[in-house]
DNA sequence: TTTTAACCGAGACGGTACGTCACGTCTTGTG
DNA sequence: CACAAGACGTGACGTACCGTCTCGGTTAAAA
């Protein structure tokens, strides 16, 4: 065979060997699963199986299940982080959760779970998603405020750093621990209630 | 909490049978275990070696892992429940957030991590550790404010509900999520920063 | 339960708890097996299926497939060991050879390759085979010779170590190596043109 | 051995071009591995690492691990078939075991061992075997034998046949199944006690 | 006291999933 | 273009833990 029944894409993932191509479908299967049955029912069986691959070669690439879980999750944080600006703080607050929102309903709260379950077990895991998921989200924090101090809605003295300490605490305590949903009212609470009354301060 | 499940003795196991001193005995390892390696990492032979208790034994008086842990929990959460009087409600914030920091420096870290964890796989657990251990929290924030009321230091008007939504929220995901401590500074800026502009607002 | 269902066999097996009878299970799997599949094609997984038992219970037990192979021939090989006294030297050869003939019919051989197989990985499977079967073989083979002194057919100066170092050599050589079958033909080419005129010479 | 599949080029590989210089290290290799670790674990990646080959060289060769040994073995003993005329058949026996003495020296129990294991799995090696290696064996004992009859040492009815269907009986079973030295006092005794007799009958 | 029944420890059991290893195939890139 | 290098799917391996079950022995109340 002379040309490769892949390389016909000129562009696009420039050096998508099968190497790559593999390693993209068990994370795709690992994020499937992970929703469907939670992180511990997920088991290596199920994944090789689900992704068309062999157990081997998923040791072959990742140490263990937390290590999967934690490449598949910081894939997906990083394919929808928006942060749109809709020209107002309380405008760009609630587009921020309306993505979480978004998030939820899709069924990730189980793959946070999951991955937080993770986290206890695999330190290396957990230094990893706190240098890049979290930290992921609190750059978009960050850009929020600015732009809010930009437009002179709040003091260049307002403290941003407040948001992404209080705003992912109390996602995760309803998600995680009180297991209620990320509703309208919730959003608006969080809002109006706690995030601009401190900002404004 | 007015009154648990397991209090109704008032003489602490005056007839201690057969019967309690083998819960006694499987509690109190769970314990040590789930302190020592984690709720995941304990298994339910090193839990019986531990107890001095046959396997047998423990499934008869518990529906499995997550039931026992519960249960530990619940009981060690009666032990410590303090909420003293400090005479301002500064004080008392910092001496409820006291109690966590004494707690977690026990190594409670990992027994909560370990029943937030249970709580996504067992429903029935879930339940029961948000009404019993959450709502004694509640109930001890509640306080809290209404003693601030009485004394004239909060409006009738402060939302004393945003105490018991943004406290365990962010000691939470400190302890769980950014495994970062518990200490003076963190407990300094928790109430300053945060709690108290809110309630006085 | 005041009576067992076991017990009430008086004799028969006496101890036959539990355990033993796991064992046998397994050890008549493993000889169904290594006949329809060979040594090398028996899967542990198969083997513990067959025997509607778990893996973990024949690990138990056995160090590993050699060691089951071992005591499940050795078993066989207790059940079948007639050494009849027919009357005549020639007889008792014959006969001898018969069983072994019949046992080949069987299917044993491909059992007995596999053993033989085994005992070149595992030492201690081989020390065992040596020392428990082929000295059973060992001892028929004295007792025919002896038989055949008492009756006057041989000299005591006959040399009967011979029938034991050249039979099995022989039988095994036909059925492992040249793969040709046990037939009558060869039966009385070994007993008359062989073994016979050693003997009397 | 008259003609053997291979000898038909007289000029022994004259032209060894990268094909035969690829065949020749992996054969070299798999005779190495085969005596330092056995049949059975010796890998074909250990097998291809030893040989600076690739897998896929060693499969585009050989259809598996039977087939390169099979190879292999033929190769050796095409080595070394001497067949030396000793004046005597006493001498010519003895010089023939001396051969198979010297093999075993350098290991080849091992090898011969996991020829045999492959036998029984691979029906074409067995075969090729049988026909090759031990057929090789078969016409140096008739040589052997036709020399004691011109010699006037046998009468021409001695069944020359006997002796292959003995020796190589016995020599693999003290090798293979007992794992005793082929040293010589065995040899004599081979010799002396069972052979020359039953020729000389 | 003697019986009887509940309870206990010990631990074997059938399962499920784990992470590893080797086989034989297939792909990529170099000489 | 054959080759080395090595990733891949497959499937068996031996281990760990789960939750169930059966066994004797011990302790309590009932006879």
């Amino acid at each position: 065979m002379t040309t490769s029944t892949i390389d016909e894409l000129p562009v696009e993932a420039a050096f998508s060997c099968r190497f790559d191509e593999r390693r993209h479908a068990i994370l795709e299967a690992a994020l499937e699963l992970i929703v469907e049955v939670g992180y511990e029912r997920m088991s290596m069986d199920a994944l090789a199986e689900r992704a068309h691959a062999s157990k081997a070669t998923i040791y072959r690439h990742w140490d263990g299940k937390a290590a999967i879980v934690a490449e598949a999750v910081q894939k997906r944080q990083c394919e929808s982080l928006g942060n749109v600006d809709t020209g107002t703080l309380r405008g760009d607050l609630l587009s921020f959760l309306e993505e979480a929102r978004r998030s939820m309903a899709q069924g990730d709260g189980a793959l946070i779970a999951g991955v937080f379950q993770a986290m206890r077990t695999d330190d290396a895991l957990a230094t990893l998603m706190r240098e890049q998921v979290l930290e992921g989200k609190r750059i978009s924090c960050d850009a929020i405020v600015s732009r809010a101090v930009e437009r002179g809605e709040l003091a260049p003295t307002a403290n941003g750093e407040l948001i992404h300490e209080i705003l992912p605490s109390m996602l995760f305590m309803r998600i995680l621990v009180n297991n209620e949903p990320v509703d309208q009212a919730f959003c608006d609470h969080l809002v109006d209630d706690i995030l601009l009354p401190l900002l404004q301060r």
